[in-house]
DNA sequence: CTGAAAGCGCTAACAA
DNA sequence: TTGTTAGCGCTTTCAG
């Protein structure tokens, strides 16, 4: 196995076959000491934030490096100090356009921090905790948590896990662990009120996924709202956080003619559908006969055919908190969850009858 | 620093610190080879599909893994078979509801095959080049490159890649890079003919990005569509692949009153940005003045307010021939760029008149 | 501050 | 077939 293996003895064009070929040796720290005269060590050392090293000794081996073109093997490294620089991601939602921007924050994020995502978007049914494990085998060095399937179950396994976890975009009540959300209570509460003071009388509630904290204290938030108004509880239909469940929930709301007036739904992707539905099926006209409201800020809430008055979420203020708060935990050997809410901000488009901000 | 920082001293449910923190040593191949009294290369080639070693051997060292609840660390045997177990995808435009798509569907194929997803999200602007030595430092089993800006520069560092690279959803002519795509020059043909043959006189084109090899071949196939229908090359406005872009590419079409009675999109996201503009600038009728047909069939497309008529890309189907293709060069020792193309589908919906199928 | 030596967890020759 | 011995590429005590 010394010699180049595998290749054709006198293949063409390709003179020096162990060059050419997908086999090339990749260079080590030994290649970059070897080279700048020094030990693997003061290689390790140089590549290594805050290490005992000499500034002239730092630089004759980087000057090494850079003429070999050499980078520090993160799988090596991560094998002995237990870093890999990945952080995997759970995400299982990935047709609601909130998460692929999510994403999107996530890897300019973690790149900035000279990290690596790992993404982990288990197919509709699959266990969530089954994932856990997986991620755990590469040495992750964190684990964002963006589901709505969290479970008491992934909780725990959350918490024996070797890597910190943080929730995002959703909480587990009791289940100890880390989380970055929007004011979903104050932002539902301030849509009701709003809602209320325009006139509405006769208010309804999409809800997302029933579990899904997000939903419930959107709902909560928003009755709380209507309640303070002197309005009692609205009518509610779950829509399961998709865009045929708001359109379906839309249908069902409007069936016998109790047609609502208002409809804050807890999601845009659903609000898209409970739009479609209101226009295209049942010829209402929205904001003239139905104000809605949605919630997240989705590109689509922006386009003419929706023109969506929602609560945006501070998408990126909530991906680089939890990318702190990862660091953190990473950091501390006993850290405690820590619950991280943002402020929501209404957008005023024309979905929805508002009072004058 | 050194005491268990930032807890109660008491803390209670918690008795031995280190074993409710999070630095519960990992268990090893040593400690299932021990538990099942055997070598460690025992218990290697127990996991090492096809290895040489007896039905009972096997069966003992299993027990003991799985009383131990072991798993061999991926990265560790990377660092010695080079194979890590992880594919990097390399995807910059997420923004576009097709590629969130893609990644899901490359989520489970691969898993399938016991491989994840390392997902390289590189900002607008961010030259891709760079990303590829950064995968490559990961020792990942494979490259997909879904990004429309592939050039010549990433075609050569891919060549020279210590692992295989495939193109999703894109080609490069020259570039001797294995590739799988839609058969994107007959599918604009058969739009092209369609349209010709319902009547239309005033065809236009709306392009993606200018070196995109997918809105290249799409504008080539509906010229050559038209001429073979007898007219002549379709006006043409470029929209960046954005539904902004298709929006304001709508309007420039229109401006000055040579209102197209067609455009073909070279995908669903401008599509829908051609219709809006339409309908809400213009105030024209779609498919009554305009008929309008897309590429891709994302979700989107066929919801009401829509009801986009395009050419569906086979997803799945082209996510596991790229899987295929990563593996068939990764066994090979000098594998020859192969491109697969796969044929698409026109699914009829409201936003074009076209003759009956 | 620097180098030598040991070892992270695993697999791949090599003998037995 | 199985165990023993190296060693992947790196970091980290430990001497100096």
């Amino acid at each position: 196995m010394e010699q180049a293996s595998g290749d054709d003895p006198a293949e063409p064009g390709r003179s020096r076959p162990s060059e050419g070929g997908r086999r090339a040796r990749r260079v080590t720290s030994i290649d970059v000491a070897r080279r700048a005269g020094v030990s693997a060590s003061a290689v390790s050392r140089a590549f290594t934030e805050g290490a005992y090293i000499s500034r002239e000794l730092k630089a004759r081996v980087m000057a090494a490096a850079r003429e070999l073109d050499y980078e520090p093997n993160p799988l090596a490294r991560g094998l002995i100090t237990r870093r890999s620089g990945m952080v995997a991601l759970l995400m299982d939602e990935l047709s609601n356009p909130f998460y692929p921007e999510a994403l999107q924050a996530f890897g300019s994020e973690l790149h900035r921090r000279g990290k690596r995502v790992m993404l982990f978007a288990p197919a509709p049914g699959e266990p969530l905790e089954d994932v856990l494990p997986q991620a755990l085998r590469y040495s992750v060095d964190g684990i964002v948590v963006a589901s709505a399937h969290v479970t008491s179950a992934l909780a725990e396994a959350a918490r024996k896990a070797a890597a910190p976890v943080v929730l995002f975009n959703r909480m587990l009540e009791h289940g100890g662990l880390s989380a970055v959300t929007c004011d979903n209570h104050a932002a539902a509460e301030l849509v009701a009120r709003l809602l209320a003071e325009a006139g509405h009388r006769r208010p309804a509630f999409v809800a997302g996924l029933e579990t899904a904290s997000t939903s419930i204290h959107r709902e909560r938030g928003f009755a709380a709202g209507l309640h303070q108004a002197g309005l009692g509880a609205p009518r509610r239909v779950s829509g399961g956080y998709t865009y045929q469940g708001g359109y379906a929930a839309a249908l069902e709301l409007c069936r016998g003619g109790e047609t609502p007036d208002a409809i804050f739904v807890a999601n845009d992707i659903m609000a898209l559908g409970v739009v479609d539905a209101l226009r295209r099926e049942l010829g209402l006209d929205v904001p003239g006969d139905v104000s809605v409201v949605g919630f997240d800020d989705i590109p689509a809430a922006s386009w003419p055919s929706y023109d969506l008055t929602t609560m945006r979420q501070p998408l990126r203020a909530m991906v680089s908190e939890t990318v702190q708060l990862l660091e953190d935990q990473l950091e501390s050997a006993y850290p405690k969850a820590t619950t991280v809410t943002l402020p929501g901000r209404l957008i005023r488009r024309g979905s929805a009858r508002l009072p004058p901000a």
